[in-house]
DNA sequence: TAGAATATCTACTCATGAGTATGATCGAGG
DNA sequence: CCTCGATCATACTCATGAGTAGATATTCTA
């Protein structure tokens, strides 16, 4: 972008880009793109998008603002775009399962483990935040058909596992919004605290997901009966 | 408010007032304050916090901007104030729980439904998305504490659950995230979609949580034949 | 080597919204 | 009836940030 400063431009700042984007891909338009919108994903995802001006995107790319503005449309088409980075990879999981033959409980784990680590991902943010009240309503309409073909999709995986008895029965409706929930907060607190990878993370919370918190060896009683006082544990 | 209007000023509004609000002042701002407050928790929870400005406040009260200030100090005090109001009935059920002799799943079931419905209510989204990004440092202090003593109690019970048998052992950090977040999700999608109460909404979450995908009944074999074979459940 | 694109910057406009200075109005006490 | 303090409105200030106009530099092409 800055092919004419004088001064080595971006040594030693944006430190996860490795080696300088600007030079090798000078000339290469949809990869600068493609910078203005993951340095937007960043952004977003440290100070919120209210919190985010242009111009801060276009500092942190060592350029200004105009030139954001020659790569986007506006914010909130940076906004979508960002949101579109964050579902494709779930999508894709969706495309990779669909035509598996293993029973859907398994599917639908292995959808929920790449919902999980889009959401850690540093899309994630845009993609669970992108909400309707900061868009215009085409844009708030389209947003929410991709958010809802998601959801549809896990509901669906649901309804099989049901059928072929890998799932218990359910509200196919609430149990979703139970999953995705507790899978889109992930994108609230992975700031702080990275003690875990993503895929640690979505493989800790599928598991809770299957087992329940009800304790599944039938080794005490203190699971069922209402007025039981505490038990000690037989183990 | 407004006691020189002509026209009758709040009847219908501030309805839990109940005697002539206008003899005792004391009270009677008071009362002025948490409608102040109560009429923020709605714009925020229609438009959210930065797409709602504080005319709009005024004018949902019929009332004036600078009346409004003359009630709170500035926006991001009338954020915590509905935050507050937001956990308040979470905490009042982590106290309720406390010196109760039921099992610790039992108890933190009761809590998690009261939190659901918390999020549920008009002031849940101001609980649940107060940012640290929009707040003063002081003020993000505050929340995350509050936050956080929340989450430190999900986490004892859940402890408390493994130790006495009425929770399957589990990572209780992970475990606790995934409670919290998809009951704090319920603060996203409860706009649109009414169609349960928040307390059937708890409910039903609680009843997922406890459960789990797996199915239970040994009726049939798609689920986990490999390490595991069904056992009935020894009431 | 002169244009023609392409890419970027400087220097603006303009709307919005937080917060305030100041004055008007009302009820109560003297 | 008159003043005082509490309450509320009018009419501002001021900062911020989205978005743009127009100039400038760089590279490509003929």
């Amino acid at each position: 972008m800055n092919s004419r400063r004088t001064s080595p431009p971006q040594a030693g700042k944006s430190p996860a880009a490795g080696t300088s984007p600007w030079r090798a891909r000078r000339r290469d338009r949809e990869l600068k793109r493609e910078a203005v919108i993951h340095a937007a994903a960043r952004a977003f995802n440290r100070k919120g998008y209210h919190n985010t001006s242009l111009d801060d995107i276009a500092t942190a790319l060592e350029v200004t603002k105009p030139t954001v503005y020659y790569y986007v449309t506006n914010k909130e088409h940076l906004l979508f775009q960002c949101f579109l980075a964050g579902i494709a990879p779930i999508r894709a999981a969706f495309r990779e399962v669909k035509d598996q033959q293993a029973p859907a409980r398994e599917r639908l784990a292995a959808v929920l483990r790449h919902y999980g680590e889009a959401v850690a991902s540093e899309f994630g943010w845009c993609m669970v935040r992108a909400e309707d009240q900061d868009l215009s309503p085409a844009m708030s309409r389209h947003i929410k058909a991709l958010k809802s073909e998601i959801d549809q999709g896990i509901r669906r995986l649901l309804r099989e596992g049901v059928q072929d008895g890998s799932i218990e029965p359910c509200d196919p409706k609430m149990t979703a919004f139970a999953l995705a929930g507790a899978l889109n907060w992930i994108a609230h607190w992975y700031r702080e605290d990275r003690s875990l990878t993503p895929g640690e993370i979505a493989a800790a919370f599928v598991t809770i997901f299957e087992g329940g918190l009800r304790p599944r060896s039938a080794s005490q009683a203190a699971t069922r009966a209402p007025l039981r006082r505490r038990v000690r544990i037989a183990r």
